[in-house]
DNA sequence: CAATGGCATTGACGAACGTCGATATGTGAC
DNA sequence: GTCACATATCGACGTTCGTCAATGCCATTG
């Protein structure tokens, strides 16, 4: 079986590739609106503290001090994240463990890709 | 006449990974100022169409009609593309071509590539 | 049960964005 | 120089975004 263990969702086939020719509306929707969740530098910041993480996963009690933000406003911009599918949210207890999706960003980058 | 007398910048190193460790501020916003030029549809649809011509380039006139928005606002959103390095923008006679800058849109994949 | 703690939602605000029409700038043709 | 054409800039408009304080929801603890 040569097939991937796990993590199909967003891994493989996200979006069309930029350079791979002329893009319909509905590609360059879903492609910028992915982006967009890339275009706030809060928003970046936090995908590198969860990735940073000792585990790859951090709560919003984890993440508001760092971002120097309150607490609905890191908890706004992790909805936002996960909604574009950037990021798995996991209820544990009382914590909401945020991770990011194994692939989603690769996924993104080969959509920027030139050639290789 | 373009102001940039070469381009060497953004194809090497533009910005840190996302993934590899926390970002100060700094590193975030200039990550964040490359992905809001790419967080929306019609810049997205644009880089496209200048991806998919024959010679890697176009002119405004040649895009305004397959975006279907003014001519103002097309060459607004070339106006961003050109402020952070993604494109090019050459006067030939009457003409402004613009093409995508080499290495430009790998360099920012780079940034998001996970380590394989 | 009530109390506590972690997180999400709501409503509001100013700032930034995307778009356009009108106009300015600049280039080549006559 | 004058005209026509391609593009850039300006001013304005409605919309979206990022942020916060206040509040609500849910799970754990006593």
């Amino acid at each position: 079986m040569t097939t991937l263990p796990l993590l199909p969702p967003a891994a493989v086939a996200c979006c069309s590739p930029v350079t791979g020719g002329i893009l319909d509306d509905s590609q360059a929707e879903t492609l910028a609106r992915m982006f967009k969740a890339l275009g706030d530098p809060t928003r970046v910041k936090l995908l590198s503290i969860i990735a940073a993480a000792d585990d790859q996963e951090a709560c919003v009690c984890d993440l508001t001090e760092p971002v120097g933000l309150s607490q609905p406003t890191v908890s706004h911009h992790m909805k936002l994240l996960v909604e574009t599918g950037l990021v798995a949210r996991e209820q544990r207890g009382r914590w909401a463990y945020f991770s990011i999706v194994p692939g989603a960003l690769d996924a993104l980058a080969s959509t920027l890709a030139s050639s290789s």
